[in-house]
DNA sequence: ACCTGCACTTGACAGTCGTCAAGAATTTAC
DNA sequence: GTAAATTCTTGACGACTGTCAAGTGCAGGT
């Protein structure tokens, strides 16, 4: 928890504290949009402010700085990142399903969510400049690769064969993958999603030793 | 070429252009330093010009703002950075010899140019945002992807076997090993670069159908 | 010796930035 | 219904930004 909060938690009843809290996620949720679409170096707070209904000196009565804004910002992101994939690993019964379900969950974020997987990379790049960035990011990352392993896992149980890679090294190759995906999307190339959706599953399936 | 490049070369002697050209490169060096410390968002023209020998103004006598300095400064790294590769392809006699000096480069570069890298990849980031950019980028990354296609094929031709991947999913995959471990490496794990060059090499060679 | 043109410096401009204090507006408590 | 505490607005501050006009110093040519 933040200083912030910790105060307001001294001082008031539970109820202004969750309005507060509710009101930090609202502002944020404003901000995500503004960071999405600008990037981190273009964003300023007053540029927030115009896209919510509030005016430029409330970030500073929710927020102690723009710093912990925008990792209040990249937290809440993670939060909503991560919890659309579990469902393609949950709901899938054979090896192949999982294998195609994968790849157009990947494909669908990366239409739907194209601007946050932007930001998403862009704040990953700002916490090799900036080190206030970096716990939240490495964090991130973890989670990002524990998401990517629990598909491989269950690719390889379903198949009942074993893998033949790390769980670092495969996520580090969709991450690879989704990225120059997304690169491809965002300059305007209507295929990348279906592409990707075929050499995530294709990915997918090489990582388990060939029965032959 | 730059319109103001054409200016001089229209007005002036061919030797006053080369050492226009010289002090173009010689700023954008300077630049490419700080670039490379403080990333793309935090780096002024006054901060670059502090990084040299001159002036905040001469920038604009030499470039015409500070998009086209950056333009510069990311054409000129392209430059640096292919080149290193080359020499791997060309001197490996063996495939064990590629595969394990192609993972022994890029444990190098991570190790010697890891600010260098950290601002390519944040100025590929920007260029999701700042259509300016897309351009170049877009030129030096199929250039970073032929470089890992030669050493595809080298590999393959070595070992007289067919590839299983084809040249931007091969790129892909590379780049994002190398991604994981230039953010390791930056946040002070030492071991990131030998283990980027196991790993590298590991790759490479399942990049080939088994022989079994 | 003087002049012309290039290379560079200086200082200022209009604008934006994060931050915060002071106060208005609104809600809550009694 | 009034007083107190909160939420939010407004306006200002110093610092910093990219840009550019004016001017300095200096070279080479005549």
């Amino acid at each position: 928890m933040t200083e912030v909060a910790d105060n307001k938690q001294d001082r008031f009843t539970r109820r202004q504290v969750d309005k507060f809290a509710q009101r930090r996620t609202e502002l944020a949720q404003a901000a995500l949009i503004t960071l999405s679409e600008l990037g981190y170096a273009r964003t300023s707070l007053r540029e927030i402010a115009q896209n919510s209904e509030f005016s430029h000196g409330v970030l500073h009565y929710y927020f102690r700085d723009k710093v912990e804004l925008i990792t209040h910002c990249v937290r809440q992101y993670k939060a909503e990142c991560v919890k659309r994939y579990d469902e393609v690993v949950d709901t899938a019964r054979t090896a192949e399903e999982l294998a195609t379900g994968f790849g157009a969950a990947m494909a669908a974020t990366l239409r739907a969510d194209a601007r946050l997987h932007r930001l998403w990379y862009d704040m990953r790049n700002q916490s090799l400049f900036e080190p206030v960035f970096r716990e939240d990011v490495v964090e991130i990352d973890q989670s990002l690769e524990r998401m990517i392993w629990r598909i491989v896992v269950g690719y390889g149980t379903l198949r009942e064969q074993p893998l033949v890679v790390a769980a670092p090294i495969a996520y580090a190759m969709f991450d690879g993958l989704f990225q120059q995906a997304l690169f491809k999307f965002v300059s305007g190339d209507e295929q990348a999603a279906v592409e990707l959706a075929t050499t995530t599953a294709d990915m997918l399936r090489r990582l388990v030793t060939p029965t032959s």
